[in-house]
DNA sequence: AGGGTATACGTACGCTGTAAATATCAGGTT
DNA sequence: AACCTGATATTTACAGCGTACGTATACCCT
């Protein structure tokens, strides 16, 4: 018989089937174990080509960093942003494991610093300081994450997202907390769409930042 | 001998031992069995008194919301809202591991509550529409829950900062990452000092609201 | 043909949350 | 004083986790 008795493994297929894994069962189910199983192979057998499993993590992580688009220094750097913020919110919300594994740890892998690099060197030619840049990226990000992490424990579908607003209302009694009682029975009847909107936040630090580097202060 | 051979389990001191032991040795070692230990029990006995971990775990988030100072509603709005993000953050770091765990679950506790009904009556009795509150109050938390998280992985005082700079500028060559490599050195010599600043986007986006209080759109 | 090396496997350890059965004990009733 | 009852604490057990360690297999190169 042969080589070839199986296509070998290799840190990219293990890394490959990790994603899939998470993508399709979530990031509980994605064990050594059964991570090993997808690939036919035992668990420790995962160990000749990752360190561990928070290899894997970091592994993962940097890999769909890498379908972000990156935004293009140079020319429109409003607009560049935008692109860069909405694109990086899709990915997060094609990979709903991610957010949380990219806030809860250190990040560093080649598309990462490729992400930042991009969106630094934007805001750079945009003219902000070295101060507003970082304060800038950190502010867009802190936003980005943050939103994305929060959206993923609501019901996505409007309805879905009224009928829970309903389950909630007898939690909450109008006399003690009145706005939010009644708010929650607007978005129980379909009066107020209560849907989180991605661009409102954004667009408000955007247009902060655009006055800044209209008048610079330091 | 007498009663009180020990002062009995109740669901409060299982919670705020739970809330110590956390703070203490991070939520990694908070297990059903090192917390019972803290109080002198078998792991088993605090079934009695809370429903399984997640109660645990919600019951905590829901302890140190109540340490948030609430905006108080019908004056300054713009005060108000700052200082309850301040104030959110301050908690948020004096428990490093209640941020991570307020945005991957879905929390209703009575706290939570009474700080949500705060946070938009505030909102409300500024003149913002139901959705402009509903937007705001997001992008604020958004921003707020972002930004702490973000910043529980990284060195905080300026010096362990400017160290891990240095640690990093090996992974960051020049040739392919300039602006970044540029960026990490000024960090690392001192030049410029990155450390996070927290007011810098929550100003760009309670100036943001502040346009759409003085002229609503919708 | 033989040795070296890379890869896969099997076993085992200490940890996790918690179900189920058992033991202990305080308070109220007879 | 004796008994019962209900709550609380303990014990035991199970399946799953990450991974250290030792062994087996299969390939390449000389």
């Amino acid at each position: 018989m042969p080589t070839a008795r199986r296509s070998p493994l290799t840190r990219e297929r293990v890394l490959r089937a990790a994603v899939r894994l998470a993508d399709k069962h979530g990031l509980d189910a994605l064990s050594m174990r059964r991570l090993a199983a997808t690939l036919k192979v035992e668990a420790m057998s995962l160990y000749n080509h990752v360190a561990n499993k928070d290899d894997i993590l970091d592994g993962i992580v940097d890999l769909i960093i890498g379908e972000i688009t990156l935004p293009t220094p140079g020319g429109d750097w409003k607009a560049a942003m935008r692109t860069r913020a909405t694109s990086a919110h899709t990915v997060l919300l094609a990979h709903p494991w991610a957010a949380l594994l990219i806030v809860s740890r250190m990040n560093v892998g080649p598309n990462m610093f490729r992400y930042i690099e991009a969106t630094i060197s934007t805001l750079r030619q945009a003219g902000l300081s070295w101060a507003h840049t970082d304060r800038a990226w950190n502010a867009m990000d802190s936003y980005i994450y943050g939103f994305t992490v929060q959206l993923q424990n609501f019901p996505v579908e409007p309805d879905e997202y009224a009928s829970a607003a309903a389950g909630f209302l007898p939690m909450l009694p109008a006399a003690q907390y009145p706005v939010l009682h009644e708010m929650t029975t607007l978005v129980a009847n379909g009066t107020h769409d209560g849907t989180h909107d991605f661009s409102f936040g954004l667009e408000l630090i955007l247009d902060g930042l655009d006055r800044m580097v209209a008048r610079p202060r330091s």
